[in-house]
This record gives C-alpha cells, structure tokens and sequence, in this order.
DNA sequence: TATCATTTTTACCGTTTGGTCAAATCTCTT
DNA sequence: AAGAGATTTGACCAAACGGTAAAAATGATA
C-alpha cells in the first residue's frame, strides 16, 4: 500500500505496539500526507487530517502529540524514499546508463509516490523550515559525492564538460515536475484528473534530452 | 519594482483611483505576494499580510473585499508574466536560437520573480483551484501553438523526434526550480540565503543540456 | 467473566482566523 | 477654513483552529 512505517513513539515508554496502534499510525500519516501534500504545513488542520483518517481529533492526539510531530514523521520516511534513487548511481557504469537508469528511477518514484514528492515539495516553497538541516548535511554530502563521479565522467572524456551538480538539479526538477505539476500536466495534454498516462512518454522525452542529442547542428543548405 | 498592476475595483463604482488607493493595492498586493508564495493560500492569513503590509487588517479589507480577492489579483497579474517568455517563440528561427533564448527568458523571469515563481508552484501542487480555467484553455491553445511549432522543426530534421509539449513541460521544470527549491539549489551548492549566483551557472547547463550533447557516444577503446 | 490497560469520545479551552461595523481621522477641493 | 468624500482604526463576532481533561467504551488476558 505505501511505504509508511509508523515509527513515531508517542503513546511513550510502551514496549512494543499493539495492534490497533500499529493500524491507526498508518491511517493517520496516510491522511496527513493526503492533506499536507495539498496544502502545506500551515494550510492543513487538524480537523481536516482527523477526518481524512475517519477518526476524532482527540483520538488522532493520542498517537501523535501535535502536528508538527506529524509532520516530522512523515519527512523523516520521505527522505529514504527521496534519497534512495540518487544512492544507486554507481561510478563504475557507463554515463548513459548510469544516468539513464537514474532518470527512470525518479520518473518511478514520481509515479508512484507523487503525495510524497508534492510534501517535498511544498515543504521547500515553504523554505525548508523542518529539513534545512537535511537538506545541507546529509543530501549535500551525498550530491557532492555523486558529482564527483560525474566529474571523473567530464574529465574521461566522457560527459560533456558542466557542472555536475546543475545536471542533477536538471533531473530532479525534471523528474519530479510530474508529480509536483501534474494538475497541469493533465490540463495541458487535455487527459482526464486521474490519468498518468504521460509517464510514458515523460521516459521517452527525458531519455531523449539528457542521453540523445536534442537538437542537431543547424544544416547550412 | 514590480509588475504589480493594481487592477482590481473594489471601492466599487469609483471612477478613477485615488493616489492613496493606488499606492495601498499595490503595498497588499506586494505584501500578499510575500505570505502566499511562502505558504500557499490555505497557509496564508490576512493578519499576515495585513502586518507584512503594515496595514491594519480591516484597512486591508477596505481595499479587497476578502482573502480570495487578493490571491486572485495575483494570479491574474502573476499569468500574464509566465506566458510572456512562451509567447516570443517564433517559427521563424533557428530550433536552437528560438529555445535557447527561450530558456534564457524563463531564468531571467525566474531570477527576477522568484515569488511569484512559487505562488504558481503553490498553486500547481493545491491542485490549481483557481486556475484551472486558464491552464485548460489559454495555456493549452498556446501550447498546442507553439508545440506546432516545434513539431514542425521535427518534421524537417532540424530537431530530435520528441513529444514537444513534453520538451516545454521540461525547460519550464528546470529555468522554474532554481526559483522554487532555491532553498535546496543554496544548500547543497553551500551558498548564502541571499545569494542567487548559482544563476550564470544554470545558464550554462542548460544550454548544455538542452542545446548541446550530453552524453557522447560511448567510446568502444 | 472480572480485571486492567488501551482506546475512543464528549465536552471543553484559549487563540487565531476571516470578516463586519460604526466611529474617528484624514485629504482634497472650494 | 469648511464640507464632502476618502481612508483608517478599534471593537467586535462567529467559526475554525490546535490542543486538553476526564470519563466512557473497548480489548486483551487471566
């Protein structure tokens, strides 16, 4: 169903989670990523995450002591699944496939996790408030990583010379502008709300920009 | 310092505005530029924006009879800014001269409106409440235009088989994400809040990407 | 089935929110 | 300098907000 782990720890000093307590974690983070991927930490309530989940107030308090906490539980699971994709890119593969599959791999995620990746990405419209600290340790510390491979790659001969950190921008922006925008994705394309049909032709045009060559010399005829 | 236009009519059936009237929309409507880019309209308050504008909160109202008003008056003004650079493509340049300084539009726009960059995001990702209209009819007919445009590159061999509206949705997700996650470009880049000078940079990656070849082919030695 | 811990609900609290109203103040014109 | 219209404010309201307390209901276990 989702990757949701229910981790926090509220009801505190309990030694192992019951049953119902296990069930109604995952029902209140489920509604909570429902309702603060549309609408930001300070544009969703309470009330609205509490009846998302078919449950009062008060008994949506009982697991969770606000809503910050809330909010925290589900960026911290978030960042896996953020992270996971850029973990795999591997120095010893070819360029293109190394980055072909990369691309492939957030179009995926995209596709199947687009709550997670708009609470991403309202949390950074918001200026990062809750993963600041994230964004300039642990990410930072992996892209500086990953873009030295691609550096290796540029100094091969093999990448075009620029800067390796922009070409990952280029791929999460791309990437995730199909989650994030899907609204007007649909609208553009004039497919219905619920179709995410565009997935496959969102492959095709990204392998095409970063692994192709998009436009050819112009012919002087 | 803005494109702010002060145009909505609230002081209804006033012939002409007052010097103060014009002054006042145009202090809201900056001050409610700043609160909605960074919280959305749900997470935005009309204490707020009140208090960004140094108004006090019924003064405000005096001038927009409510909440919505407001975050209308900007996304009117806002539509006009982020068709412009879209509606210069001609068909009669180069593929590579048109989008080429096409992207260069959209990042100069980026650069120069980043709020208003991410009142849009906001929008996009609360599921475009309030533009839907536009995003169905306007922006799909000038993208059906100008994607025209683009397919007619395509069928004379002077740019690479691809969906063009997919190559729009791409160069609109990278030139709009240095504006949107400019909190993350800054901290994985090291930079200082205020500093945009990662813009020269994006500049040239783009063009990179968009214009040049990426990835060679891969070499067989 | 009695017991105890867990879970849920009802009733509530103080604050914030979007918005109104009427009185007070200011600005412009004459 | 006076009057009319434009602007501003303080006081207020009902609803929504985040959150609490304690009792009631349920579930697990013996």
């Amino acid at each position: 169903m989702t990757q949701i782990s229910a981790s926090s720890e509220n009801p505190a000093e309990r030694r192992s989670k019951t049953r119902i307590q296990k069930e109604n974690e995952i029902r209140i983070l489920l509604a909570a990523l429902e309702v603060f991927s549309e609408n930001g930490f300070r544009g969703a309530t309470l009330d609205r995450i509490a009846a998302t989940a078919k449950m009062s107030k008060p008994n949506l308090l009982y697991y969770f002591k606000n809503k910050e906490e809330i909010h925290v539980a589900l960026l911290t699971d978030l960042l896996d699944v953020w992270l996971a994709p850029l973990r795999e890119i591997s120095p010893h593969g070819e360029p293109a496939d190394e980055i072909g599959s990369y691309i492939r791999r957030k179009l995926e995620s995209s596709r199947q996790f687009p709550r997670e990746s708009r609470l991403f990405a309202n949390e950074m419209l918001a200026g990062a408030p809750h993963i600041g600290d994230f964004l300039q340790s642990e990410l930072k510390q992996l892209v500086d990583e990953k873009a030295a491979i691609f550096q290796g790659w540029i100094d091969e001969g093999r990448l075009a010379p620029c800067d390796p950190r922009h070409l990952l921008f280029a791929i999460w922006s791309t990437t995730q502008h199909y989650a994030d925008f899907s609204v007007q994705v649909r609208h553009v394309l004039g497919l219905q709300p619920g179709d995410v049909s565009y997935y496959e032709e969102a492959v095709s045009m990204l392998e095409t920009l970063f692994l192709g060559r998009l436009v050819p010399p112009a012919s002087t005829d």
